[in-house]
DNA sequence: TAAACAATTAAACGATTATTTAATTATTTA
DNA sequence: TAAATAATTAAATAATCGTTTAATTGTTTA
């Protein structure tokens, strides 16, 4: 039996095929979610110092110049999805990023992505690298 | 002269240096927004099918279930990004990927996000394709 | 135990966003 | 030219989101 559902048009691409090999939902909300935790500058640039470093609250709202409350949130964010974890050193919690499959999938972009300075035109040079 | 501006705390961490060369605001947010751009799990969807496809808007509609405004609305967004191209074909308006370096990053992170259909633990292996 | 420091939580605010319904524009064809 | 098809736009709604201020919790140290 053949899954594909006609579509309206018939303009011979390969549109009918694709359309019926389609992902599922549950994996495009999967990445959609991972994606848009790298879609706010703010969580981009704590996971740019935290890919590769471990620090506490207070020294990554310094090196950002933001307010504790503001970098908490953030925070939360980033490691009730899974992406960052935390230890409890005295009086302060460090975060960094963690080991799973899905951080180092975001690890590897970011790197990917900064490995250039991006002035010019950011976005071919990165590619080339990825 | 030393860039380093100190932490509030030395934990011995590559925290200051990072924080000292951090990239620019200005780069962060070009990053942040473009994969805000595949935040989205209906861009997602869209960009999936446009990554190797053209056509029109009924028929993305109708492999995606969609109606015609929503996709019209992402469809917008993309393109005014620049990730898209459009073509009037008669009544119809045909879009399909654009041959940027930004949109070259995009198609690449989604072909390696979904080579493999993510079913069990989906990050790992695909972040061994990318 | 009291004070100081570190971090989180709560409430409030403004801003953005995705979708729906309805109306409108553009193009082709009968 | 009138009707039909395709796509966009507009207005409205509901939901989400990031930051701020203020209050609270947790830990250490004087």
């Amino acid at each position: 039996m053949d899954e594909r559902r006609t579509l309206p048009h018939d303009h011979g691409t390969e549109m009918g095929r694709l359309a019926a090999s389609l992902p599922d939902e549950v994996t495009f909300l999967k990445m959609s979610d991972t994606f848009q935790l790298i879609s706010d500058s703010t969580r981009l640039k704590i996971l740019w110092l935290l890919c590769h470093s471990e620090d506490c609250v207070t020294n990554i709202g310094a090196a950002l110049e933001m307010s504790p409350p503001a970098v908490s949130h953030h925070l939360r964010i980033l490691k009730q999805a899974g992406l960052l974890t935390s230890r409890r050193q005295g009086k302060e919690m460090h975060y960094t990023l963690s080991k799973t499959g899905q951080a180092k999938l975001v690890h590897r972009i970011i790197d990917a992505t900064f490995e250039l300075n991006c002035t010019e035109d950011c976005y071919h040079p990165i590619f080339e690298k990825l």
